[in-house]
DNA sequence: GCCCAGGAGAAGG
DNA sequence: CCTTCTCATGGG
């Protein structure tokens, strides 16, 4: 039932492209990572030299369906590498670390439920966040290779949570915006949010459906179109990216509009995947 | 012990 | 419209 698949992509780094800070859930093993995602486990492996992507533990339908866009292997990096370095040295640098990263294309409402978590906060707690609300609110349970993997609780599952069941997982004050907006999710989108969805929302509308949930303003909304809506042109401004446009491009940190203004053309049309390489480069730098 | 973290919301101007 | 204050928690 489960089998192994072999894909020859270019531009493919795992590291980069788990510890970016856009996914939150991969574990890395000693040549592979391993991650649970649309209620599935898999195990990821790349070689550098023969540029193979494996996909272990999957099946065709799902290889088709779910992880070809998961890892979007369906975009042309190359292009998009040249096109950006291009433009100044700070891309050309930022490219240059970070060569193989890529945007993932993620569950929606796990994206939701990671940046509502992610806000002042940081990557480390981030993830033990998202782990224990997992492992103690999911109605599923994954074994692989002896290890136990638990999906992200559906808006259903987490709902009817009081603040006190909420309590153990230690989220501070985030706890209350991850139940209303479950409380909103099951009620706007009963059947589950899906891209096809919203496809036919502009970036602005998809902006403004997402701010109406408590807990999402517009630096979490611009992180949930990128990372799970493939808005590759939203540029999400947290701390680090306030400081690469003000020591980068002058920007003052607190003139988010002239950076939003700014990264729209310069980055034109990939603002958002501009902002990643960038920010994984100035803050491992 | 202190500053900070992939900020948002409310209050006040 | 914009600025400032507060919020819970623990990593480094």
């Amino acid at each position: 039932m489960n089998n192994d698949f072999e894909i020859k992509v270019k531009n493919f780094d795992m590291d980069t492209t788990f510890h970016c800070g856009q996914a939150f859930r991969w574990k890395k093993l000693e040549h592979s990572y391993v991650g649970c995602a649309y209620e599935r486990v898999i195990e990821v492996e790349y070689d550098e030299k023969t540029h193979s992507l494996k996909i272990l533990h999957s099946n065709t339908e799902d290889i088709d369906n779910i992880w070809r866009e998961y890892f979007d292997l369906n975009r042309d990096y190359e292009e998009i590498k040249e096109s950006l370095s291009k433009r100044d040295q700070h891309l050309k640098k930022a490219i240059h670390f970070a060569g193989g990263m890529r945007i993932l294309n993620q569950e929606p409402w796990e994206t939701i439920l990671s940046f509502i978590i992610s806000q002042n906060n940081n990557m480390a707690r981030i993830k033990t966040n998202i782990e224990n609300l997992s492992r103690n609110f999911s109605t599923k349970k994954i074994t692989y290779k002896g290890e136990e993997y638990y999906p992200i609780p559906n808006p259903f599952e987490l709902k009817d949570l009081t603040l006190k069941d909420l309590e153990p997982i230690k989220l501070g004050y985030r706890g209350d915006y991850i139940i209303k907006s479950a409380k909103r999710m099951a009620e706007l989108f009963p059947q589950g949010i899906t891209r096809e969805e919203v496809e036919h929302l502009k970036n602005n509308e998809l902006e403004e459906m997402l701010t109406s949930f408590p807990g999402i303003g517009p630096k979490v909304a611009n992180c949930i179109m990128l990372f799970a809506f493939k808005r590759i042109d939203s540029f999400p401004i947290d701390t680090w990216v306030k400081k690469l446009m003000n020591q980068f491009y002058g920007f003052s940190k607190t003139d988010l509009k002239g950076m939003k203004t700014f990264s729209n053309e310069f980055f034109y049309p990939y603002g958002g995947i501009a902002q990643q390489y960038l920010f994984h480069y100035v803050r491992n730098n």
